[in-house]
DNA sequence: TTGACAATTCGATAATTATCAAAGTATGAT
DNA sequence: ATCATACTTTGATAATTATCGAATTGTCAA
């Protein structure tokens, strides 16, 4: 991973709300694993403090730094992680040396 | 590791020049396994395109995220890396599930 | 085709942050 | 004590970004 990258990667993670919707997202597609529940966008709006243009945004964002891809489902839009994106900015922080 | 903490270190990193500085770091430090060398401030200060106001600004913040911790070393100052924090984020942020 | 709901785009504003120049503090050398 | 070097603090400005309200687009159902 280039460093332009990573710095969007670190940037779509910098703020509270974006990094929420992250994890948020994370977390439903780690459930889902189990039962085949997706990350309904619509659903996370009614569950946050911030409005649908900023969601709006914010997905843009961490799909602009390939964190997310989005899907559209009819009326809907589903959300998933990009597992790599996280992984490649992982290895090139990580401290090397020991293997904890 | 808190929200509040993991909002600090990705912030932290989010920025060109302090990523860049971290980066210096770590590899000063990796280096230094084998030859000794630390990382000393003044040497980042003449390698980089920014002024000394503001890598002081940006050590601060490395600092107040717990990425790094500096040491006065007589008239200079060395920086080294905490490596327990980014593995912390990492482990928060790293999706479940497989183990690469 | 009209209505309802989901999401996006646009334009503006508020809030945050990066950066610098200038002045200040600390330390070691002469 | 004085000076030079290394860094820090302060105050200000410029740049970026988060957020919203209003208007717009897309999609399905009646």
């Amino acid at each position: 991973m280039e460093t332009k990258q990573l710095i969007k990667v670190m940037k779509a993670l910098s703020n509270t709300n974006r990094l929420e919707l992250y994890l948020e997202i994370k977390k439903k597609q780690e459930v889902s694993y189990a039962t085949g529940e997706e990350c309904f966008v619509t659903d996370i709006i009614t569950s946050m403090k911030i409005g649908s243009p900023t969601i709006s945004h914010h997905l843009k964002e961490l799909a602009n730094a390939d964190l997310i891809v989005t899907e559209r489902r009819g009326k809907f839009l589903v959300a998933k992680i990009n597992e790599q994106t996280l992984k490649a900015a992982s290895q090139i922080l990580a401290f090397k040396g020991d293997g904890d």
